[in-house]
Formats: structure tokens, C-alpha cells, sequence
DNA sequence: TATCATTTGTTCGTATGTATC
DNA sequence: CGATACATACGAACAAATGAT
């Protein structure tokens, strides 16, 4: 059993020995909900110290292809070429009568409404900084695997002055919401932004994320079509480790003007 | 200026120094583009060890807010609250006559063709597990910021035989492809799946990552929209810390039943 | 061009804390 | 309680890149 498996130097031994078993993952030497040989085991394994072990686990955590579980061990919960187990259908249904229809998500909490500033990407799409606005926090969860989500809708002041009725009950289904906005007479238009990052301390504690997978962070923007004027922002930020967005893409019809709408303000 | 800037131990020692530095990077206090105190500056600032210091810049890396370089220190690249500079829109138009039209992306090689059996996501938002399939593969960058992306079309030969001309000339662009399906008959839908992962190392050597951020993940799946059977799946992988992906949503009309495509399967 | 101080990258060893069984 | 295994932390050494001398 000590017959140290061949590894030479050239990108590090950390990434050698993650890509070895990442391989070995792929291969089924190790199976899905198995443990894999402990970091002392590896030590031995592979003739290297606890450093480059730990080094190589943590990048098999962040790809997504292990847990480790302090006193226990490290179980494989993926091959690496796996569909994440949990869809968020984005999509925006309407029926005849105008009245619109989401996806239904379970509330985990209570949700805690706000007051606060706009900043960040919700301000830029919003493109209203600084100014106010209402901010409804919700955790939602799949329940067929726990997965715990982040939503939370923001209502710019300027939006509530002209649709009063939402600041009334901010915390009001969103298609409730999109309903009060098309009585207040606005054509609405949606555009949604994604992006990915590794969480910050709060949203690991937030989202109860064990592992230091990526955060999946979506921003739908509700416009006026009329006047292309945005009147909300909804974001939602979920674990991609266990999740994916689901997206209905429609063609538009367009002539042959090129009316690409291009933003690449680099920083 | 040895006084041990004030920190207990509670959460761990690293996760505080990520912390505090993260806030001093938000408040001002370290300015993008600027350098941030060396390590072996840190661990007198906080009076810690070199190895609690590397473990905080690592996830000040990997929540985008640093980029360390060899040689000469950690520069700030973001405060936290930035939209990434480079936005991918996945629009998909159509002209009156029916001709397809879609963003444009600049390659930065020639595509490379291969054929390959059908794996992973594709293979199952294709239904086609273990299925043969042509691969076009191209390697895209924005020109303005430089940014790499991946850019994967998978064309199952059960697609190439219903469409022979899609067999010829593979490497086609993706509107062409499109208006080939259509001149075949086929009722096109496209549905997009977006999620997010740590790169593989392979991936991060073609997208030229230095730095351990998350890749945004999304599979485009064309569809015949008849018979709800899909044809094609295109896939992109794009740095997450400088891209978004932007999508035009347009509302489904719906009758008051309930049609939800609904797919939880738990792995 | 060559050298050198600075700074991060990689690796090793050791010790202690803490969760699991 | 004790053995196992991961989590955290300290210290030390050398490698490699950078920039100034």
C-alpha cells in the first residue's frame, strides 16, 4: 500500500494530486457518497505533506466534487459531470386577462421588509444610485432538497410614487406586484442579468453553505417598455453547487437595423 | 505601528483578517488598482501567522475583491459591489423573412472540430446519453476587455441527419445553423440552463484565469418546438468575475393552466 | 547586464482544537 | 472515554517573479 503513486513537479503537487483524484472521481474508483482515504492516508499515498493534501482538497471542494465533514471524512457527492439537482424556472407567464403568473417558491421565513439606499449592480440597472428604495429580504427553499435560496425585491421610492399601492404591501407575491404595476399603466419589459461569485462570510452563514462553492446571483430588471424606464429589481442568489437558472429564451422580431444594446463600460 | 489591530478568535482568525480587509477595501481605505499591505506586513498588523494571512487573501480572491501577482503584492481590482465590466447577451432575433441574427462574437482561433460522444449536461438537456454528436468548439474574447470565453456547439448526428447541411459545414455560424434548422422545417424554442462552478484546471489554462474564480456555466438548448424535441445545445463558459450574461425575457401567454415544466430531480 | 531586496508561491513539519463514531 | 479525521494555526525554508540598483 505504500508504493507512493507517480507524481513529478511541474504545475504543483497540490494541483497534481486534486487532478489525480478528480480523475480517479471521474474514473469510479471512488464513488458517489463514499469516502475517499483520509488527508493522513494521502500523505502516505502520495509522498507528500499535509499542506499539499489539504491545498488539493480545498480546489476539490471548490469544483464542486467533494465535502469534507470535520471527524468524518471526505464523501464525493459528484462526478463533476453532473446537472445541478435543483432548476429555478425564470420564466414569466401571463394569461388572457393580463394577470401574470411566476414560478412558485416556498418561504422559508417571514419576510423582513427595509429601507434602504441603492448601491451596487441593483443601482446601475436601476440607474438610480444612491436614491431610495424598499427592499423585501425573503429565504426560500426547494423542498425536495432543502436548498436554500436568497430573494429579495427592490422598489425604488420613485416607483412607489407613481404606483402607490405597492408600497402599501411591499411583501405581496411578485406577480402581485407586476399586477399593480400593469394597472398603473406600464407596459412591462424583463431583463435579467447573471453572474457568479464566491460568498461573502454573511451569505455562507445566510445560505448555510458548508463548502466554499460559488453563489449563482441573478438580477431581473422590470421595465416600462414605453419609455425603456426600469421600475424594480428583483435579485436572487443561490448555491450553483446545487442549483441552475432555467431560462425561456423568445426571438424578438427585428428588422434588419442592428440595434444591439452593447455595454462593455470596462472598469 | 506594531499595534495588533484588535481581533479574538471566534470564527476563525483568517476569516476575521478576510473580513476586516474586505471592509477597509469597501470603505476606501485600500483603492482599486492600489497595492494592500504585503503578508509579511499583515501578520504584524494582526499579529497572526504567514499561513492565516494566505488563507484570507485566498478568499479575498476568490470573492473577486484581490488579485495577487508573484514578485510584487495583491492589488485591489473590485470593491464587491461592481457589475462585471464585460455583458454577454444571449438575444436571439429574427427578421421579418426569417433570417436569424445573434450577437456577435469576435474568435480568437479557428473553431475546432471533433466528434465526440455525448456526456453530461448536454447529453441530458439533449436526451441523447452516450450518443454521437459533432463538436465545434471556438475560443471567443471580448475586444474591449480581452476576456476569454469558451464557446461549445454540439450538433447530435440524429440533428445532422434530418439537416445534412449542418454535417457540411459545421463550423457555420450559430445564425446560420439556426436558419438551416428552419429551412428544414423545424419550429424553433431555445431554452437556456446558467450555472456556475470552480474551473477545472484544464479550463483554467485555455481561459487563461489566474486567479481560482468561478465560471459561469450556460447551456443553450434548441428545440423543435412542435415536438418539443430538442436538436442542438450550445454551451459557454465565461469567467465569472468579469462577465454577466444578459437575457430579454419575454412573458409566455398561459391559460389559467398550470403547464410548469417542472424537473427536480434529486441526484 | 547582473545583482539584490521585496513579495508571493509552494512545501514541509508540528501542535492543538473539535467533531464523529 | 478514546481513536480517527478534519480544522486551524504557527514556524521555517526555498522557489520564482518583480522592480530597482
Amino acid at each position: 500500500m505504500s508504493a507512493r503513486e507517480h507524481i513529478q513537479r511541474r504545475p504543483t503537487m497540490a494541483a497534481q494530486v486534486a487532478e489525480k483524484v478528480a480523475a480517479d472521481i471521474k474514473r469510479g474508483r471512488y464513488q458517489v457518497g463514499e469516502i475517499v482515504p483520509s488527508e493522513a492516508q494521502m500523505e502516505q499515498m502520495y509522498g507528500v505533506g499535509k499542506a499539499t493534501i489539504r491545498t488539493a482538497m480545498a480546489e476539490l471542494k471548490h469544483m464542486g466534487l467533494i465535502e469534507t465533514r470535520q471527524g468524518k471524512g471526505s464523501i464525493v457527492i459528484s462526478t463533476g459531470g453532473a446537472v445541478p439537482p435543483v432548476t429555478i424556472s425564470r420564466a414569466i407567464q401571463r394569461n388572457g386577462k393580463g394577470s401574470w403568473f411566476l414560478p412558485e417558491m416556498t418561504e422559508a421565513e417571514a419576510p423582513a421588509i427595509t429601507r434602504t439606499s441603492l448601491d451596487g449592480p441593483p443601482a446601475v440597472h436601476l440607474d438610480q444610485q444612491d436614491q431610495d428604495a424598499i427592499s423585501v429580504d425573503r429565504m426560500v427553499y426547494d423542498p425536495n432538497t432543502g436548498t436554500r435560496m436568497a430573494h429579495r425585491t427592490l422598489i425604488p421610492l420613485a416607483t412607489a410614487a407613481v404606483a402607490p399601492s405597492l408600497a402599501e404591501a411591499p411583501e405581496a407575491p411578485t406577480s402581485e406586484i407586476y399586477d399593480q404595476l400593469t394597472q398603473a399603466g406600464f407596459t412591462l419589459s424583463f431583463t435579467e442579468f447573471v453572474t457568479a461569485r464566491a460568498p461573502f462570510p454573511d451569505e455562507r452563514m445566510a445560505l448555510g453553505l458548508d463548502d466554499a462553492a460559488p453563489l449563482l446571483i441573478a438580477y431581473r430588471v422590470t421595465a416600462d417598455a414605453e419609455h425603456d424606464r426600469p421600475l424594480l429589481c428583483e435579485e436572487v442568489r443561490a448555491p450553483a453547487a446545487t442549483c441552475q437558472l432555467a431560462f425561456s429564451l423568445a426571438p424578438t422580431r427585428t428588422p434588419a437595423k442592428r440595434s444591439t444594446r452593447r455595454r462593455s463600460e470596462s472598469a
